[in-house]
DNA sequence: ACGTCCAAGTGGTGTATACCACTTGTCGGT
DNA sequence: ACCGACAAGTGGTATACACCACTTGGACGT
């Protein structure tokens, strides 16, 4: 094809965002939109280093991160080309159950079981703070499309968040609320991964029989700074209706 | 600390193996050996150009593909510092199970149940190939120091790899046999986790009772081309002697 | 003694250039 | 008709340079 439709794309070099970052989601959108289609073509390095005026290096890195990020695969001599849509990477990223759900398709809810204020020894040592501190501790039966999926129990250091055990968070995303009225940004998180079968209480809440296989997560959140440890939680996912899908890579 | 003892690592600008290759795999394995600890400053961009009369995107990307595969952290105006071990075993990445388990301080080990070629529909269809087409099939039983964490059933299309069946896979990582015996990279896979409960015949051959939970998981591996599938394995772990560690990034 | 400012050092972005390895199609000779 | 050589185009590595944003610590002034 020597047609070429240009694409026009949005490149702005008075932008504060870098122009390979500007040039690298202009090219992801063609790619989500459907505009261009899985193993079609992508602009070359020295074609796009034409196109917008800009060094063949620049382009180039906008390309690299595309490939690391699965949208496209290059080919020494071939050149660069759409990749098949990729299974959404559930692990990896810290989300919320709610924004989990959307991506998975399915709407979110919950049953508020406990909101209060607690001391707990054993998960002050998880997050290797003093066992003195309080925490506010929420226990949430978690539904997707209405049905139970999970059974979520956190912990969050009160002196961070005081007050939170007010908030009813029936409909209301816990990380947005910790966002917005408390000012914290998460990070990252440490999570463990198990297998374990439901017990009678959890079988019950559920809906599943007890025995019936479940995925157990341990989770400690901390803040954007990296190293500020804010909630501990355990959750526990109906094994009928929840997988892990994760996108792995050679090193 | 001006004091720079100069970590004289080997740099050969004769190899076939890039600069940047040959720095980065020097400072991996400095960071490994603890000879660079947890949080220790490593030379900087403009230090290593000096050093090593290499230019400072050389350096520089040696840097950039540690970061990323989690041995350091980088800051803007302070320096590149080790990465705690923690952060960098929660990334994941396409292992084979004998890697996996190095990682874990363990000893991998393997009883080859089942090794012929067969035809299967279903896994074809996974893979989306034509469903002719034959599969080299490998079952084996994974132990880690001796004892039982596995079983692991493996398709390999048998065009990319005639004569596998033939191979010992006891002692044999099957991974640096399809590298070295045919030249088959591997790039990237999509991985599937579930919690399940064995069944008869997993629980006989895994030492645990019927109904113990399992961590069971499903792959479609690539190759460096990244499209090409090339493997589809199904592994059943004990759920007693296997978790997963993750770490997670806010996006 | 205390704060302010600034220089030096760090990583982040961008340009321009060169050569290499590999793929593909074409042209030309046999 | 065949095949080999070659040119053109691709991504991969490497160099050298410039400027920016940010952090840190020390010099300097008050």
């Amino acid at each position: 094809m020597t047609m070429n439709r240009k694409l026009v794309l949005p490149i702005d070099r008075g932008s504060p965002l870098p122009i390979y970052y500007q040039l690298k989601e202009a090219l992801k959108q063609q790619i989500e939109s459907g505009a261009l289609k899985p193993h079609e073509r992508v602009p070359s390095e020295r074609e796009l280093e034409e196109a917008y005026h800009i060094s063949r290096m620049t382009a180039r890195r906008a390309l690299e991160e595309l490939e690391a990020e699965g949208y496209i695969y290059r080919a020494q001599g071939k050149g660069s080309f759409v990749a098949e849509p990729k299974i959404r990477q559930g692990l990896l990223w810290l989300t919320s159950f709610t924004e989990d759900m959307r991506e998975r398709g399915m709407r979110a809810g919950a049953r508020v079981l406990r909101a209060e204020v607690v001391s707990d020894e054993r998960v002050a040592r998880k997050l290797g703070i003093g066992s003195g501190e309080e925490f506010v501790m929420l226990q949430r039966l978690r539904l997707a499309d209405g049905e139970p999926m999970a059974l979520e129990t956190s912990y969050l250091r009160r002196r961070f968040c005081p007050g939170l055990e007010g908030h009813d968070f029936t409909d209301r995303s816990l990380y947005s609320t910790l966002q917005e009225e408390y000012g914290l940004r998460l990070g990252r998180a440490e999570q463990a991964v198990e297998a374990k079968v439901a017990d009678g209480f959890e079988a019950e809440l559920l809906g599943v029989k007890p025995g019936a296989p479940m995925l157990s997560m341990e989770r400690i959140t901390y803040l954007d700074d990296g190293q500020t440890p804010i909630e501990y939680v355990r959750s526990i996912y109906r094994g009928d209706r929840y997988k892990l899908y994760v996108e792995l890579k050679r090193r």
